[in-house]
DNA sequence: TTTGATTGGTTGCATAATAAAACCTTCTGG
DNA sequence: CCAGAAGGTTTTATTATGCAACCAATCAAA
């Protein structure tokens, strides 16, 4: 009876939720993108328990997702990697979704910006080979080279 | 000791998690996206168990991301609403990065296409006002209207 | 340099969430 | 009318999470 996990699925999706779906894991990301590095703060800022976070920053080094530095003589930091970072559209794209769906009722609780002008970004949408913006039902699946493979002799197995 | 929730939080990104974030929801909606319907198919295709399918369902038609038809004297099915379709680039931003850090050796598993032209689709990217894609150290948060208000007196209380 | 607070955890215990299996009530095809 | 499938619910066992207590190393101030 242990509780599942998506490893094994041949899915990209399950992928990525057996490394960043666990409870906290995303709001943790969250903090650290929005300039926390410091395991106290994250604790107080999100009101976690300790043991949990302890955790879950392991599982994001491990992954390669956060690194850990104990920088000179100091306390430890934890910073995104490159395949951090590369996880802002899932983080926007999550955070437009709660703005429309479930916003406060004073306006957008934060609004992301590009740093070289201080216009606000587009929000996440999907879009054609061409750039067209695409509504959810023109966009279909088709299997792909890796559809039927388990990949079990993949660098990680399974 | 309750287990601890996001609803509280004044924050875009952790109201959608605390919709879709529970285990086993994304991979159910990824599922009813690709056309399954019935709670049978659901059921075999994810190896989930039958009480905690039961429960995901039914907290998923709650919040208006599905709805639950039982059609013309017939089995019961679910469908995506406006609000459940809504989740189509949180679902792709989360694939693409499955694709891109944890792919299969054999390529794509899948290939998201434009019913149009049958072309692949752009993969998700972060853009200015003006459509240029931005890498995440472009892009900064600012408050808006929304931040400080813990929105108290919103429809669904806190 | 001694003291006291802060940091960054770990450990042990209580409760909540999940998994598995058994069971139950429709519905449906033959 | 019967057998089986659909769509669940209930019961019980195991994980995961939350909380509090504890602890060693670091830092800040006197």
């Amino acid at each position: 009876m242990k509780h599942k996990n998506f490893d094994h699925m041949n899915c990209s999706l399950a992928q990525t939720l057996s490394v960043i779906g666990e409870h906290w894991t995303l709001l943790i990301i969250r903090d650290v993108f929005m300039g926390l590095r410091r395991f106290s703060e994250l604790q107080q800022e999100l009101g976690i328990a300790k043991n949990i976070l302890s955790e879950r920053l392991k599982r994001l080094v491990a992954e390669g997702i956060l690194e850990k530095t104990s920088r000179n003589s100091g306390f430890s930091e934890y910073r995104l990697t490159e395949k951090g970072l590369a996880l802002q559209p899932i983080l926007l794209s999550m955070t437009h979704w709660g703005d429309k769906y479930r916003a406060n009722s004073q306006g957008k609780r934060l609004v992301f910006i590009d740093r070289r002008d201080n216009k606000p970004i587009q929000s996440m949408a999907v879009r054609s080979h061409d750039g067209r913006k695409l509504s959810p039902k023109e966009v279909k699946a088709r299997q792909g080279p890796g559809y039927r493979s388990n990949d079990a002799d993949a660098p990680l197995g399974k």
